[in-house]
RNA sequence: GGAGAGGUGGCCGAGCGGUUGAAGGCGCACGCUUGGAAAGCGUGUGUAGGCUUAUACCCUACCGAGGGUUCGAAUCCCUCCCUCUCCGCCA
């Protein structure tokens, strides 16, 4: 949520920086000022009635003490109610669309942010590593997984539908491996404490992080009861702190989570439609963390390298992406895209997505930070990123390390969680 | 799911229709005291919104949430949520 004085003050400006993500988002402004200069003015008139309210009800208590009678005072003050009804119902009309208005505009983008339109225009800001010297044709993922017994798609989707899979074997063994590993990395080595927190969360929650009022068709609801499967653990762990106030020097404050990550996919039809790329429930650590607004932006880029750290430590091939004011998520003022190889595809494809939310979700789940010597609190920023998407690592390792004779090798940081297993084959 | 108890400031805990944003205590901050510390004494110590150059004053709201009764509600009534205890069920 923006600050509504930004955008009382600064409108020109909020307007063109919201227009960067595509021309006419910032439109939802052009009636807010006017309905927000409306609602105080509503609110002042109330505020002003209820003052002489309190005043007048103050007296009709010292005279009935007194054994006098107050009729005349009390009839004025029924009076004076009815206009504050009036007031109060036009003030809470007011302030209620603004608030909706402000929950559906995104946030703005950085400075740093490139300038574009969509995917295309995303800038590529480093390479690590080499592609595989693979001197056969690749084969993909879901052939390997298939092949050597991983996988059950078919199966999957005889039990669930289309868009789950079944990790069987050495499969499940292996990406179990994998979350294990990515844990330790960000706890050990990294910093970060772990959470696990619940898959199902509330709605305040959901419009904590930014995911409702807007995404609503994005999610899974459940029938019987008013909660959401949760898209990403970004949402129950920058909640686990909504509406408190931290204090200063505990941060930053460092969270990693593996969940589980339900999505529909709604409007992703013919994407992806092959192998595990892009499921409706998928296996993720994420990595979040709210930090003082000086410091979001360096705390970005560190978020990157614990990120890579993984893709690092498995030797995976990859390249660093800053995605352009288009192609940006809704909360997000700034996104680094990593992207890992993928063979059988001969294209990166995004396996992290760290962002920095700026003030944009403190604001709206009321997250602040209050320094030891007094003053006011202030909002955190809060910033999240993959840490990562343990599927699609998954896919990465098939690819990157399949052999000729279609078994895979093991990198070596893995071997310790599969028992000292170098290879799989059939 | 059934029965009962309860949700008040950072914490504990009073208040149960009238100057109560809320007694008292603890904690915390600052000051005095001290060689230093403790104790003691004093002062201060919530959040949001409005107004404002102002994080000064002033005003409004907030005692789980939302409604209602009343001239007036933390206090009375209704609905919902959450916590605890017992029973049932269950991993």
């Amino acid at each position: 949520m923006l600050d509504i004085k930004l955008i009382r003050e600064q409108g020109e400006r909020v307007h063109t920086q919201l227009n960067r993500r595509g021309p006419g988002t910032s439109k939802a402004l052009d009636q807010l000022v006017e309905i927000d200069a409306r609602r105080r003015d509503a609110l002042n008139k109330s505020q002003t009635l209820k003052n002489k309210k309190k005043t007048l009800s103050a007296e009709v208590g010292k005279l009935k003490k007194q054994g006098q009678n107050a009729d005349a005072l009390m009839a004025e003050v029924k009076q004076i109610n009815a206009e504050t009804d009036e007031c109060d119902g036009k003030a809470g009309d007011l302030e209620a669309q603004v608030r909706s208005t402000l929950l559906n505009i995104p946030n703005i983008p950085s400075d740093s942010t490139p300038e574009g339109t969509d995917e295309s225009q995303n800038r590529e800001v480093r390479k690590w590593g080499e592609k595989p010297a693979i001197d056969f044709t690749p084969k993909n993922h879901l052939e390997l997984g298939e092949s050597l017994g991983l996988l059950d798609l078919k199966r999957a989707a005889k039990i669930s539908g289309s868009r789950f899979a079944v990790f069987k074997g050495q499969g499940a063994a292996l990406l179990r491996a994998l979350v294990q590993f990515m844990l330790n990395t960000q706890t050990r080595e990294n910093g970060y404490e772990e959470l696990y927190p619940p898959v199902l969360v509330n709605e305040d929650s959901l419009i904590g992080t930014g995911q409702l009022p807007k995404f609503e068709e994005d999610l899974f609801k459940l029938r019987d009861d008013k909660l959401y499967l949760i898209p990403t653990a970004e949402v129950p762990v920058t909640n686990y702190h909504r509406d408190e106030i931290l204090p200063e020097e505990s941060l930053p404050v460092k969270y990693a989570a593996y969940t589980l990550c339900f999505r529909r996919e709604a409007g992703s039809y013919g994407k992806d439609t092959q192998g595990i790329i892009r499921q409706h429930q998928f296996d993720k650590v994420e990595l979040v963390k709210f930090v003082k607004p000086e410091h979001s932006y360096d705390e970005l880029e560190k978020l990157v390298t614990d990120a890579e750290s993984i893709l690092q430590k498995l030797k995976l091939h990859y390249r660093v992406v800053s995605l352009c004011a288009g192609d940006l998520g809704f909360s997000a003022a700034k996104t680094y895209d990593l992207e890992v190889w993928l063979p059988s595809q001969n294209t990166y494809r995004e396996i992290s997505s760290c962002s920095n939310f700026t003030d944009y979700q403190a604001r709206r789940a009321m997250i602040r930070y209050k320094s030891k010597d007094g003053g006011k609190s202030e909002l955190v920023h809060t910033l999240n990123g993959s840490g990562l998407a343990a599927g699609r690592l998954f896919v990465a390792v098939l690819e990157n390390f399949q052999q000729a004779d279609g078994s895979i090798r093991i990198p070596e940081p893995l071997q310790p969680y599969l028992g000292g297993l170098e290879v799989i084959s059939s």
